[in-house]
DNA sequence: ACCTGAACACCGTTCAAGT
DNA sequence: ACCTGAACACCGTTCAAGT
């Protein structure tokens, strides 16, 4: 999928071309499922197969979308006291990520991170290590901060889908306060809770506990 | 999708002989993508229409084998000490959950969980709190770890999918060492533990540590 | 060099008809 | 009452052909 500029036809699409209509495409549609091929073709005035001319298949379009959602995003200020740093990177990764809800499918299906994605990593290392982790603990705090930031947007995407096509009970919650209260009293107990926090985001608040944790 | 059994002809199919072909399949199949609609009813012999006699639709479908699969765990013996027991419950919820690899898209699609999971959860609760912790430090406890070990089996998954399709490293680790080693030192040192990290469970160290965490 | 139409091998599901 | 065939509205992608 070289792009080569000799004569012959002018081109009337190019790689850019198609990225934006893409990008075009998710802002309205929300998740990955709505960019198909198909649909990108049709915005584009084209045939599905003109887009094999400029992307190798729809894995490596996701990706290259990836990239560029990744690129656009502002670096934030950081605070100097490297807890509080750790907590505000986690966060900034947190939101941009629930920003481009789709980028959640290109994660699931298999595309772990982009490239330009490092300089958080590499950050949330250091702040780790200046609160006084071992390197060793850095990297494992990462990796189970990591794990966990994308279970939370996994379960927040499910939820969202849940109260949407359902305007009774969420499943979940029918499960949690139908279940026999005599052989389990403290889910009862703690029902409301669950209620309530459904209704927050609670990634505001468990990251930092998650951390707090970790931290000597 | 009542189950009537008044004359007429004889009922070729039953629910129970649906979702016991559906079992088979995943039991080769791996993954819940290859447990289709048609290629089940291509197996019992029949059209893809006969299975919605005993099935409102694939949803359905799906949430009657996450019931039936989980039914079949057996539940696992437990350890006295309430910090211990804790830990136990996780790894066993988490293995369960691994051997039944479909399981996950299940949850992703939006099936947050089956009605007889319940038990699970209210024991986590009661030896969180019998490890020393309030009620409300338990229910958020209990979301933190459950929503790590979402996060950990797709992780794994999408690792899986990555190594699968590709001999060589795989596009993650590509990333981080391959990423200017000037400005990232720190992921450079880390490297060869990051390397480890991929050919170990490494759920079976973090939780015990995330757990550990957030105890008093 | 660039674009296209027809086709392949799939999906889940609806609808009207057959026995 | 139970099952089916044809059809609808989709997918991503290959292949040979058109300009």
């Amino acid at each position: 999928v070289r792009e080569s500029r000799t004569p012959g036809r002018p081109a009337r699409l190019s790689r850019d071309a198609v990225l934006e209509a893409a990008e075009a495409v998710l802002r309205q549609g929300g998740d990955a499922g709505s960019l198909t091929i198909r649909r990108l073709a049709s915005e584009l005035g084209t045939s599905p197969m003109s887009l094999y001319r400029h992307v190798r298949d729809k894995d490596e379009l996701l990706m290259l979308l990836l990239e560029r959602a990744w690129v656009r995003v502002p670096k934030p200020k950081l605070p100097r006291d490297p807890r509080k740093r750790l907590v505000a990177l986690w966060l900034f990764l947190h939101e941009a990520l629930l920003a481009n809800a789709w980028v959640l499918d290109v994660l699931i299906g298999g595309k772990l991170m982009a490239p330009s994605a490092v300089w958080v990593m590499e950050k949330m290392l250091e702040a780790s290590i200046a609160a006084g982790m071992t390197p060793d603990e850095a990297a494992d705090g990462y990796r189970i901060c990591w794990t966990f930031t994308i279970g939370d947007l996994l379960m927040r995407r499910a939820r969202a889908r849940d109260a949407e096509l359902a305007q009774q009970p969420p499943q979940q919650l029918q499960v949690v306060t139908g279940a026999d209260p005599g052989a389990t009293p403290l889910l009862r107990q703690l029902a409301p809770r669950w209620v309530e926090a459904r209704r927050r985001n609670t990634y505001l608040t468990d990251l930092p506990t998650l951390i707090e944790g970790l931290l000597p």
